[in-house]
DNA sequence: CATAGAGTGGCACCCTGTGCCATAATCTGC
DNA sequence: GCAGATTATGGCACAGGGTGCCACTCTATG
């Protein structure tokens, strides 16, 4: 039953990605544990079923611990949600400076979601939740909102609408819209993979849009 | 303290509006008690700290009974914002078959959202709770959100898009999105009219883009 | 006035989330 | 290694959100 963390001073030598102390991979193991009880439980029961007693005792953490890792039980998917975006702002901050803003912000959106849907486990799944759950779809949008201001700052450093901060909010939250609708239809749309539907939904926006060069 | 219900039978004749029997009037009296004392304890102490049990020894009604009228706190908000996306929609689908599509559905929010703005009681700072609080921000989108299916359906009737669902979804829920940063604009920017910010917002969504007639 | 049905309040209960404290684990310097 | 500082953990108590249940009150109707 016991489940063993890897150790830094093992005879197999120690793995590149294991860095930090022991505490530290420690904290990082029972985050996972955790992460992973919790997943699992939801698709099991579903969210609000899954009370967070549950999930603890699966993790084999307690209740009181539970809340050291994560605030809430719907901080489970912030998490997730933030991490990508996070993934989606450094793409788009690492973009080549003679590329159009908004084509770089949708090559960011879309290299970065083929990214993510690997690394993740059920990524659909995961996606249904955030669509069925009338709890767990606030906080998604939510969430998602809470790019706007990192994506609308890239845009207006890169001169998008001559750097207009007001049109750039905007923009960029139409761009997150954009995202979300694109992964509504993904998930109910079977045979239409996901960076289909995100450029779909671009097109939509840009289309018939002139981009004038800055005058 | 007693406050009065208003009788039917009474001396002074019943008013038109007051339609329904004692028992309705008397549900709805109640409703916007609680509806009141909860906004006033949201304004003096914050959402958060706002106990139902405060709210509800404010509108002179059990904890219990309050529950009877709003399944949870968050639904105070969800109440009003559906309320709004109502009077959006009969709008939308009053306005005249020969108006283009998309602009029939930004004169609908606009005029309801005037008419909004002065049937509430601060509406400036019930939108700072909703920018403000995270948790009702969440419920905020979602709400919004729930308004898409309607409007794009309206959007499909008037053949935007060429009837087209899917792009009459993401166009509903584009404008949805620029409904919500117009008065994200209009909270955080004094002295610019919401109407104005509205009108702001559509422009750029539509800005250059040709809406070629339907073949 | 009598009776059915809806509204109400009070109670017990589960779940979420937090503060507090004792205990156990890790890290640091020796 | 070892002692002390630091941090993680678990258990407990407690406030608040939300629900089921039951007794009681009020309305609607005849």
């Amino acid at each position: 039953m016991q489940k063993t963390i890897p150790t830094s001073g093992g005879e197999q030598g120690t793995k590149p990605q294991d860095s930090g102390s022991l505490r530290e991979r420690k904290h990082e193991f029972v985050l996972r544990e955790i992460e992973q009880a919790a997943w699992d439980l939801f698709a099991d029961v579903g969210f609000d079923r899954a009370t967070i007693a549950a999930i603890s005792r699966r993790a084999g953490v307690s209740r009181r611990t539970f809340f050291r890792y994560f605030r809430t039980k719907e901080e489970l998917l912030s998490y997730s949600i933030m991490h990508c975006g996070q993934r989606i702002a450094q793409r788009f901050a690492g973009a080549p400076k003679s590329r159009n803003p908004l084509a770089a912000l949708e090559d960011a959106m879309i290299s970065a979601m083929q990214e993510e849907i690997e690394d993740t486990r059920q990524p659909k799944e995961m996606l249904g939740l955030m669509f069925e759950e009338p709890n767990l779809r606030g906080r998604f949008l939510c969430a998602l909102s809470s790019w706007v201001p990192a994506l609308s700052k890239e845009l207006a450093k890169r001169k998008a609408y001559r750097g207009d901060s007001a049109r750039c909010d905007l923009a960029a939250a139409l761009y997150c819209t954009a995202f979300d609708q694109a992964h509504l239809r993904w998930y109910r749309e079977p045979g239409v993979d996901l960076p289909t539907q995100l450029k779909r939904a671009f097109r939509q926006i840009r289309e018939s849009k002139n981009h004038r060069p800055a005058r």
